[in-house]
DNA sequence: CGTTTAGTTCGTAATATTCCGAACCAAACC
DNA sequence: GGTTTGGTTCGGAATATTACGAACTAAACG
């Protein structure tokens, strides 16, 4: 196994398990990030990933699909270069933003639950909940959303000078 | 449906997802999310969960093992009153860092690669590796550990503190 | 117009995941 | 000491995921 080898199977299978895609899938993206800018053929992920076309082309579709990847054309090539869609950053860190948004409507959604059924139960009883989980949790949520929202506003900034 | 189911099944297609938990050891956590400290047994989970005993059963073992739940007994009472682990947000806090020390460490590891390579090319060769996006991601990461760092310290100031 | 290149489609084999039922066990109850 | 309670084990069915091969197509080449 050559270096470039090895660093395309560490970084799928931390890519397949952070991103819960297909071990293909996930080496392409790897492959991706090791290629760069210069982009990489359908034909050449065949022969490095050591998979049939069929497959490639399946991943490759999903993973265009699912806004992942684009690719570039070259005069008087028809092959096409596959490449992470540019801003792969921000849009990572937007994805990251609106899972933690999601989650705290669910946690919000949870403590108007619990506090309805703590209204049934009388002052003391031993069934009451107790919410405080659920605010460290929000509190946790917000804190970490607007920091990452400081980083992402920071490099779109970043971006606009190109 | 009650609420109480729907905030079950809602909160467990999220922590399925978002865990990569398999359906029922999701909808475990979420009920005991839902649940709270004063726990519940486990054939109250065959009951609510409608699943069967061999499938609650293997779930919690897997939970118990992976850290994520645990239990208390009453006196004079056989059964077990199955909660989260207590210090649940600092220990997922913790995964979390752990999982972002590994993502840098992979990217450092892709920055020697290629800056190796970019050594062994002419001057300015369009084969040369571009490292922005590897810096950006590092710098990112770095940023939001230290930020989520800072709030996970607050936590176990607050903790210790009971 | 036949051939090569660069993909594309689809049915299916191989594998992995998830859950279940039936049988089992140990402690407590009667 | 038989029965109930509360759980535990294991083999396998049902389902989902992942990758493959063979056949196909459309554009370009010669």
């Amino acid at each position: 196994m050559t270096k470039r080898e090895k660093i395309i199977e560490k970084l799928g299978v931390h890519i397949e398990c952070k991103e819960q895609l297909a071990p293909l899938a996930a080496r392409i993206l790897s492959t991706l990030i090791l290629t760069g800018k210069k982009g990489i053929t359908f034909e050449s992920l065949v022969c490095e990933l050591g998979a049939s076309k069929s497959t490639i082309f399946t991943h490759l579709t999903t993973l265009q699909a699912g806004n992942r990847i684009t690719y570039f054309t070259k005069p008087g090539d028809r092959k096409k270069y596959f490449i992470l869609i540019p801003n792969m950053m921000i849009q990572s860190m937007s994805e990251m933003l609106r899972k933690w948004n999601n989650e705290k409507e669910i946690h919000l959604e949870i403590m108007d639950y619990k506090k309805e059924v703590n209204d049934t139960l009388g002052e003391d009883s031993n069934e009451m909940f107790d919410l405080e989980f659920h605010r460290d949790y929000l509190s946790f949520l917000e804190q970490a959303s607007s920091s990452v929202e400081k980083i992402q506003k920071k490099l779109i900034e970043k971006f606009k000078n190109d």
